[in-house]
DNA sequence: CAATAACTGAACCAAATGGTTCAGTATATA
DNA sequence: TATATACTGAACCATTTGGTTCAGTTATTG
């Protein structure tokens, strides 16, 4: 059943908030990048990507190693499961509540074509 | 194909961050509920609970009206379609990438069958 | 060994966020 | 009509966010 309110998903959804953010996930999704490849990408300071990433990085979504003085950044262990789950309910339910709507809408018209009369 | 830089997720993947707003919805799913409903069940005054309610308007994934002196919030028109689907890419990749690592390691396995030994 | 490259941490900054209180306004009720 | 209810807007506040610069540190390269 749907919860009361689950903080777990936080992180994550609010990682994907930012398009810097999905750009660097999209990037990652080639191939490993250091932080100065994805700084440069995304007209950005490395100290800024650094931070990004370390964002990413919290969520679970990116992992990074540094060897020599490159650290090397790439997809993490995190999944979406859990938010493709809560989004899939909300899609469910939302769709249902406007099957409901479309039966009301075709019962009025179904008793519209009873009694043609009575618009404006 | 996945895209650079797309800014219109970022209203909907920001207003579900918040574990709050998250709650709204699952409340809303349920039925109607009024400012007050809202910020009785959320401990929260009328006014944080509106601001809440304004982002999720904002977004699309609420619509509100005032009748009287009760404002009475529903599901709104948006969907979480193309925030679903920009997730759905991830996981695909996501899941491929780790696939080919599961060859990998098959691969080595099978080796290692070949002539055991150089282990640690 | 000198110079350059890649990163990192601290400090700063402006703007946004998530909340509050307080002072209305508009509506309903006794 | 007086009072209570439901909301709203403005102002405030602390914290977070998304960036920067600057001053290191650690590798690499000439």
């Amino acid at each position: 059943m749907v919860q009361y309110i689950d903080t777990s998903l936080d992180a994550k959804f609010a990682a994907l908030s930012d398009a810097t953010r999905r750009g660097v996930l999209e990037r990652l999704f080639q191939g490993e990048a250091s932080i100065s490849d994805l700084a440069e990408r995304f007209h950005m300071t490395l100290t800024g990507m650094k931070k990004h990433v370390s964002v990413l990085e919290q969520a679970g979504l990116v992992a990074s190693e540094k060897v020599g003085r490159v650290r090397t950044c790439r997809l993490g262990p995190g999944t979406l499961e859990a938010e493709m789950e809560w989004m899939a309910q909300y899609h469910a339910l939302w769709t249902a509540r406007f099957k409901a709507l479309d039966r009301v809408i075709a019962d009025l018209k179904s008793k519209e074509q009873g009694n043609e009369q009575e618009n404006d």
